[in-house]
DNA sequence: AATGAATGAGGCTTCATTCAT
DNA sequence: TATGAATGAAGCCTCATTCAT
């Protein structure tokens, strides 16, 4: 039922929604009751299908930059795999009301979360003591920054085409682990 | 006329927005034709009003950083005194069709054209002569995720509600030109 | 105000009429006090015309049949020159509602009694005697049928555009007055 | 659907239409997709029926004047039992744009074309060699001339009321067919 | 288990008409 | 005298949703 992520969901009617599933209106009526029970399932099938993607892909035992590039790997990857799935949940579901919004939100503020304490991991792992002030919230907002920026790189590979997921994943390790400034020093962070 | 960015484009009736703005409906017919021409309109006010906050607190004589600071201080600023304006061009113009799309991707394209420009002046800055191979791509991609950071963190500041426009521009000051690895080493970029 | 024939009554705005007028919308209900009362006015204006030019064209003191040669070429004349006014009695008038038809339908059946009691006259001067039973419906019947024909070569003339009011007025008197029967068998009615 | 036929084109409201058919407003979109739709469907319908009405009635193996009666008779009858058909042949669909009136224009033609090859026909079995110069155009103008009478008198029944198809055929053979001078000298056609 | 047929409610848009000046 | 500004009322159309089978 993926005729959201193309057309959106108000555009969507429900005739075309069972004219494309191939059965009549009210079948989609029986098993789900309304059009926003119809579209909560919708969101909430691709919200856990990103986040275990995402999830299966990174090894705990692994190091943290190491678990980040995996992450964000399997981000890339998967949203370039479900284009529509992906426009659902980042375009139509924070849209279009409360229900579907606190849906994705969830997924998300888990994903960031997630982030966040693999920043913190990073950040023990680092530990030279010279960082005891990196706040729980500090590390949030960096979270939030990292997660913004692969949205926006998820979709400007959806418009260019020709960036692949490790080219994504690798520009955003670059952006994140290595820093701007570092990086137009010469650093480079590589995945090996 | 903010409503949209409040109900969203397709929740909000013209009969709603017309009694809010305390007119009848056909006034803003003979103002604005037709409710897409109003969105449209709505659309580009902010795209310019964004825009035009986030250049005029650029200074292009400063060095890249000091610039790129600035204007991620006045996007967070502006974006927190303009909530509906912000919701508008990020959330219902994006989603609710072409034409509206296409007014704030130009806008948003510039944007990120801009901070590729100044990435590209800050490596000429620190030309150190080793990093002769960053592509306009790469630099293309790195502005896309500076900007895509910048607008997650405009989100998390909008549920947040404590953290100030300056907190949040120095997150994502540290996040991109420190990056987390030397951040996470005891690094920080400050304002001065 | 001749709006009306071009675009029709329903079609016309007040906003347009005025507008083509040059004067402003309150200025025109000034003068007239409603849709209802414009458009009635310029029916009866238009019937007024119409009859007027008709009655002038004829002299009481010819013979019935120069009589209807006079007036027919009058008719024709008259709606080639005005078509605007014309396609307002012959069509919008008609359609939209009983007050303008009733305006209409009077001027119409004026002409039908007119023609009507051109017939009879014509049947005293041809009185042999052997005509008694032409009832005053047969007569009103055969000008009903007169007058239809009139409008029909009118609104023929109107597309076909070669054909001059004379013609269409000798085509008519041909037809009516010696009559198809006569006519095939070579008989023509000349206008002297 | 003859609401059209009593009511007129603009002021039929579809909520009225669906009303007097006893069903509700979405139905009649489900199977018209427009009042347009509703509209042109009408008018097609009423046309073929009228000019299916005349065509059966009309044996094309007696002579040309016999065929005339016939259709006219036939046309009286089916204009008289089809009011409202009747009405938005003639005034509706003539007045409320081109797609609807080019439908009844094109069925009029062609009631005009027959009759004119009517009148060809009566002109090669009269023939005595004395009326070659009957050109095509003058057929056409003599058709259209007893296509309006017929429509006339059409009407003048509607209001009259007490006039018999046959009255009306009649009326107009003896008109079109005798001819007013011959009339008036006491010649009669009768229908045997 | 599945659907053709039907509708209540609501949205966009237009227009004749009137104030206030 | 003349008008810019404003609106109540109404029409077309769509869609999520439900019966009756």
């Amino acid at each position: 039922m993926h005729t959201f992520g193309r057309r959106g969901y108000r555009v969507a009617s429900m005739e075309e929604i069972a004219g494309l599933a191939g059965v009549s209106k009210p079948l989609v009526y029986l098993y789900l009751n309304s059009k926003e029970e119809l579209f909560t399932a919708c969101v909430r099938r691709e919200a856990r299908a990103l986040a275990a993607s995402v999830r299966d892909s990174v090894d705990p035992r692994l190091p943290a930059d190491r678990q980040l590039w995996a992450g964000l790997t399997a981000f890339f990857t998967h949203t370039a795999e479900n284009p529509d799935g992906w426009a659902v949940l980042h375009r139509q579901a924070r849209t279009h009301g409360e229900p579907f919004a606190l849906e994705v939100a969830a997924m998300r503020d888990e994903m960031v979360a997630r982030v966040a304490s693999l920043i913190g991991a990073a950040a023990r792992e680092a530990g030279t003591g010279r960082t005891p002030e990196l706040a729980a919230r500090d590390m949030t907002g960096l979270a939030q920054a990292l997660v913004g920026a692969a949205e926006s790189l998820a979709g400007w590979r959806h418009e260019d085409g020709t960036v692949s997921a490790r080219d994504a994943a690798a520009t955003l390790m670059n952006f994140a682990w290595v820093g701007l400034g570092e990086l137009l020093r010469g650093e480079r962070w590589t995945a090996r």
